[in-house]
DNA sequence: GTCTATATCCCGATAGAC
DNA sequence: GTCTATCGGGATATAGAC
């Protein structure tokens, strides 16, 4: 009965990607803390113990599912990013696209910004996360140019922003669904580019001889 | 042995109260999900059921703990905001205060901002929060005048970048201890200033007939 | 208002059979 | 790789005595 590729049991089939599919969509239903592993065996029809032959604990697999996230929203960053030239449209883009991330994805994204797992011993995540990283920098340079202390903040004004309006987003602040999504996206964008202009603005005043 | 006022055993002592800071230390050891009723209670050395003599049920007493968040931080915003005349530094003044709030009242914090507790039934901390919103719009307004659009435009781009600076701040981002809760303040302010420069800007610019 | 005792439920993780 | 069975733990909440 157990059909091997694709069955009802999991028999001989993709127990673990099944698995932290099931992870993703119970963390979508009731948050990370809403996910156990029992709950996701039971979700897939087998037998409590049957995830620990693919995932050394709990942590284990929310690593994996951070793992994903990690790729899903590079590849999202690229995509967005390609669209512009202008560095300040580029960080500008990265903010609208953390938003949609966190909108669209919402399960990936708490596990990934707000899911507190524990990375000892899963090196996998850090390494996943740092082409993320590298991007922002690079484009936070490009956009603060000479400067590279200013460049920390920037990136770090940025991310705030972009944060901030994804949990308000997520917190319901902006109401419901897609157009909810949109509005904070394209809110965090506007924020992200005052905040450039701004901030060039307010060196400019105190120290006016650049 | 149970001596009425204070005693090791709480027998006529004010266990409501004292079991709000019971509540608060938990969540300051493991966040709002560490908390539980019956390790309060083991840590006050009461019964598990002597709670429910004060409180429906936990989230009963997670909204007592809210409100008592709304009044501590509505306290310290007074406070703060009258150091400042400016409207735009007043603003300011509120991002600075909303992180040193999320970084010396963690716990508070965490309930008020992040612990998703359900409201149905608690009117009490619907009605602990308005003076904050009030107080927040009153000066967002006074900072964009005019037009009453942009005034909900800045009050959310403000709140925002307070709510990701202090997101970070716990992150650890900042590192740890009073400077690293100083640094995401004074950034959080810094910010919150270039905001409204920028918007100033860029308003300017797409009207600039005002 | 507090206690004792209990019912009920869920969780993570392991041992050993197949 | 998966199952059955189980251990050990912790949670919420209630009933009834004092």
């Amino acid at each position: 009965m157990p059909t091997p590729g694709k069955g009802d049991r999991y028999h001989h089939g993709d127990l673990r990607a099944a698995l932290i599919e099931a992870a993703i969509e119970l963390i979508r239903e009731g948050g990370v803390s809403g996910f156990s592993m029992s709950e996701a065996s039971r979700r897939l029809g087998v037998a409590v113990s049957a995830p620990y032959a693919h995932f050394a604990d709990r942590n284990d697999l929310l690593a994996a599912v951070a793992v994903r996230a990690c790729e899903v929203f590079y590849r999202e960053m690229l995509q967005e990013i390609g669209k512009a030239r202008d560095p300040a449209d580029r960080l500008a883009a990265i903010a609208r696209c953390y938003v949609r991330f966190a909108g669209f994805n919402r399960p990936l994204f708490e596990v990934l910004f707000t899911g507190r797992i524990d990375k000892r011993g899963h090196p996998e995540v850090e390494e996943a996360e740092r082409p993320l990283d590298d991007t922002l920098l690079e484009i936070v340079r490009a956009v603060s140019g000479e400067d590279p202390l200013s460049s920390d903040d920037l990136a770090t004004a940025a991310e705030a922003a972009a944060h901030g309006h994804a949990m308000m987003l997520l917190d319901g602040d902006f109401g419901d669904g897609d157009a909810a999504i949109e509005e904070a996206a394209q809110r965090a964008s506007a924020a992200t580019l005052a905040l450039i202009e701004g901030r060039r603005l307010l060196s400019r005043r105190s120290a006016p001889k650049t």
